[in-house]
DNA sequence: GTCTATAGCTAGATAGAC
DNA sequence: GTCTATCTAGCTATAGAC
């Protein structure tokens, strides 16, 4: 007779649910990265003690990257075309290097110098909103709800997740006006 | 006389942000699943054909959730109480089950049974927004703007990416307020 | 700093008995 | 439908020669 099941399909993807941790980044190998620099895989332990530390020290660069984007806003701009600028900027170095740009804050590695760097890259953006606002506490509110749009939308752009058809860029620009109103000026 | 170098560790890094493909989700591994459920690894295969159909399901499964907690909100409240409510109910879900809700725009697998899933999470929110704006089209594209919005929020929160202080729900408020206000009604 | 060789591990998936 | 046994494959990391 046959054995009697232990299991079922939904059993086994609730239990598929419960255990997905945090995603890796498989792509990334040593020897993927070796091949690549024209080197053996195991000469790279010379360069850096092991994968953890090769991956923090990418984090720190990608960051690095995405503020030399950013910061070439023209200083002559008004505030709220600065702002635009920076936003555009944003998403188009997430859309020219997707899978580079979701270590941005994917990785959170804990890593100071990665998070020096996310703290730098901030800045100018943060400067032109407490200009524009007139207030510092709601220039950072606000900083904080315009990279969760930008973050939000850039993912999903990337990710293909916008299905349904329509302008996407308006959606963007609609995004942008509506966070970028000057509602909390007194 | 040493091995003269053929790389240097910038040149490592550069390649390895070159080679960062998509992330993958290395804890759900099959054995994993298996023992979860109490079975052997092997025995999976007879539920499912490989892995990759395991996790279409349960992509499927975890938007499936989503919509329920979503769909809670009463019908009697106003549209812009029940806009506030879907979002703080999304936004529960995915502080409660950070990595189950990083599948939901993460795995893009392109199934057609999460697409409809995802779909139709949505159109509660899409009718309230129609109701709420009085124009369909604007209700897709401020749905589009909102869906970015409480991506990004969520994904930044659950990272740990909010790391300067201050009062995080007050910004998820003020962006919730920012992106709800009923600019679009003529 | 590079290499070869290898240890040690873990994964996905299959074969065949029950 | 479950099991044990196994295959294949890939990864991180180390040892030691050059």
């Amino acid at each position: 007779m046959p054995t009697p099941p232990k299991t079922s399909s939904s059993k086994i993807i609730a239990a598929a649910r419960d255990l997905i941790g945090e995603p890796g980044l498989d792509e990334l190998t040593m020897q993927a990265v070796a091949h690549r620099v024209g080197v053996r895989g195991p000469s790279l332990y010379k360069h850096f003690a092991d994968r953890a530390a090769l991956l923090r020290e990418v984090e720190t660069a990608v960051v690095a990257d995405l503020e030399a984007v950013m910061i070439q806003v023209p200083p002559s701009l008004d505030d709220l075309s600065a702002l635009r600028a920076i936003a555009a900027a944003y998403r188009t170095f997430a859309r020219e290097h997707p899978a580079t740009y979701s270590l941005i804050f994917g990785l959170h590695s804990g890593d100071a110098a990665a998070e020096q760097a996310r703290r730098r890259a901030l800045q100018p953006a943060l400067q032109r909103l407490e200009s524009y606002l007139g207030n510092r506490e709601a220039a950072f509110i606000r900083a904080r709800v315009l990279t969760s749009f930008l973050h939000g939308f850039v993912s999903m752009e990337t990710a293909g997740a916008f299905r349904l058809g329509g302008d996407i860029e308006q959606a963007f620009q609609a995004g942008l006006a509506l966070l970028l109103c000057d509602t909390a000026r007194k």
